[in-house]
DNA sequence: TGCTTTATGTTGCAACTGCAACATAAAATA
DNA sequence: TATTTTATGTTGCAGTTGCAACATAAAGCA
């Protein structure tokens, strides 16, 4: 399959980098892309991580496993973003968390030690390529607090609320639709999935939101 | 006061960089230093972060604190950490947490712009700087993971041995003294003080931990 | 030193929520 | 299509834990 680069200069990692620099830019880099089925892992926990993915099409999910089998959903992400950098370019080069694909996805790796220590023939992008990174990375450091944000809270209701105003948020609109099934949405909330069903028709009952399957409307 | 570049360059922001070219360096990206009181707010929530700060010598809370006024404790920052990162090279320029002087403290502070956009002055070790700034964002990335692992549990019993466990590695000894009070463990843990004491004596009672005060042993 | 403030320990009670067990709906597969 | 598998909804029950109220210990301060 070839690289649309066209369509990679729409990525965040790629703003500001030309259509015309991008092969040399790839190659250079030692880049290499790879397919995943549907529920395929694509990062264990533990193992040594010395690449960066950037999700080219699909859904990705950041999850950890505890010790008792049990599993949590840290972060979900779609096209253009980055993962694995945690690892691959801090002082943990083992991951501490899994990658799983959500759905089949296609995902573009590129080895972190050339990405950060730049090369002569691609100086003049690499610069911009090293900004893009960083910005990504702070980017994925508020996501991780903002699943925080939601688990802190002390009742299911609360938790629940606060993930609702969240999207809500992102989606700009009262009125939107969730990614996650109940299943899913149970394990980032790190709650039961038969409590949360339960929670959100005594919500709908109080008032509080109006929602059919994955679609929800903040009632305020 | 003076900055002391020798010590400068045991920083893990640093390293790699000749004590020589520091103040150099420094002039140039326009850093600047700041004491803080204990207590003392260092950033506000919801203000626009334009510096990374570094922790010269004391001690950071992250903090979160929600719309009812109820304050969360997401990581503590020691020595030679980074602060700010996530939102000044992010996408989000808006802090969504504050950083609060947990002890006295003395931050240095470097204009994140000028970080990331290299000057041909310092060029030489500007991109060892980056190199390390990009680690030290990794880092803080693993520290929120850490966090989400232990109040992921179900049962406070389980946040507290995650949270211990995380320690005695941390500490490599089974044991070890936790850098937190019983009150700001209990906001770390988004659990209630009176029932984190109770949960502590009661594993001790069933012989999991020993403890005294803020000195725990894990007895497994 | 004595006084005030803050941190920590103790306990009864109510309520939230995890768990189990089951029913139903939707999706996947043959 | 029929059959299996998976996702979702419902409910009783018991255990955990937040809350409140109080006691004690430690720390800060005059």
């Amino acid at each position: 399959m070839q690289l649309d680069f066209h369509q990679l200069t729409l990525f965040p990692l790629f703003t500001g980098i030309c259509e015309e620099d991008l092969p040399a830019m790839l190659t250079c880099l030692g880049s290499f892309q790879k397919r995943y089925k549907k529920e395929e892992i694509i990062l264990l926990e533990s193992n040594e991580v010395r690449s960066v993915g950037i999700i080219l099409s699909g859904t990705v999910h950041m999850i950890k496993n505890d010790s008792e089998g049990y599993q949590t959903l840290l972060v979900t992400m779609k096209e253009g973003e980055l993962f694995g950098e945690s690892f691959s370019c801090g002082s943990h080069l083992d991951a501490r968390v899994s990658f799983l694909a959500a759905t089949s996805c296609i995902i573009l790796f590129l080895p972190f030690y050339k990405v950060i220590h730049s090369c002569k023939l691609t100086c003049t992008f690499h610069h911009r390529l090293i900004e893009n990174m960083v910005r990504l990375i702070g980017d994925k450091n508020v996501q991780l607090m903002d699943k925080i944000e939601v688990i802190s809270k002390k009742t299911l209701r609360e938790k629940i609320m606060a993930y609702l105003h969240q999207q809500s948020m992102e989606q700009n609109s009262k009125h939107f639709t969730i990614p996650l099934g109940r299943l899913e949405l149970a394990e980032y909330l790190c709650a039961d999935r038969s409590a949360l069903t339960r929670e959100l028709s005594y919500m709908q009952r109080d008032g509080l939101i109006c929602y059919e399957k994955n679609t929800f409307k903040l009632l305020l």
